[in-house]
DNA sequence: TCCAAGTATATAGTATACTTCATACTTGTG
DNA sequence: CACAAGTATGAAGTATACTATATACTTGGA
């Protein structure tokens, strides 16, 4: 259990922004209802772990909204098993996309790399 | 030597969209010189390819900034051998990591999917 | 006890990437 | 030659994802 300074500091992720997707509902802490002098939020490891996945999906150009399906798919009980295998699903497969997409550059850059060291136009 | 409605077709892009690209630098079409009663822009096939591109780009988070710097380096002949090669083998590195990433998400959600398969909260 | 540093909240501002709108001119077809 | 459809331009508007600012309260160490 870890304050938004350690998070932010664990994750490499600035405080704002981490508000940011809590107010967006990515992730969530919780108050401990012990304590009445503040309102501080606690974050265990599941949220580092959420932060984590966020980061490597925006790397790869998926939004925030997307995000949320897949997060919501693995962590909310409410949604059905079959329901939560569809986003799951379709997430793997709009990934193999990506990879395909990015192998695709590859071959084009490596070729254009090609063609300069021949010192074609192009 | 296209219109900018026949690109639009091709490439499957909205005009406005290619209007912004145009704007933004990363692609250009050209004016006949012997027409003279419009301005009318054409663009050629290669144009048609760096639209393809600059989507698949998009599509794995490289912003419209990264793609153009591609683009220049594929295309401008006023830039040297060495730092076209530059760009091009900065974004081939940042593109395997972009695949590392996609193979590191596939192999946790996959993970998730067995464990809702198993009825494991997590 | 003082006070720097941490936390919460709300609001406003910024950057990127479009998207829409208004206006005006051009072209091709009936 | 009328007129719908295409084209160009500039400016404003929108969505997403932050980022910064202002205010106020809390905590922990000298």
């Amino acid at each position: 259990m870890k304050l938004i300074s350690q998070l932010a500091r664990e994750a490499n992720i600035p405080i704002g922004t981490i508000r940011f997707y809590e107010k967006s509902g990515l992730i969530s802490g919780m108050t401990k209802k012990d304590v009445t002098s503040n309102n501080y939020v606690y974050y265990d490891d599941e949220v580092t772990e959420k932060l984590r996945f966020i980061k490597m999906a925006k790397a790869v150009g998926f939004t925030l909204a997307e995000i949320k399906e897949v997060i919501d798919a693995w962590y909310q009980k409410e949604l059905t098993k079959a329901s939560k295998m569809e986003v799951l699903n379709l997430k793997l497969e709009q990934i193999d996309t990506k990879i395909r997409e990015l192998k695709a550059m590859k071959k084009q850059i490596e070729l254009c790399k090609n063609n300069i060291e021949n010192g074609l136009s192009r």
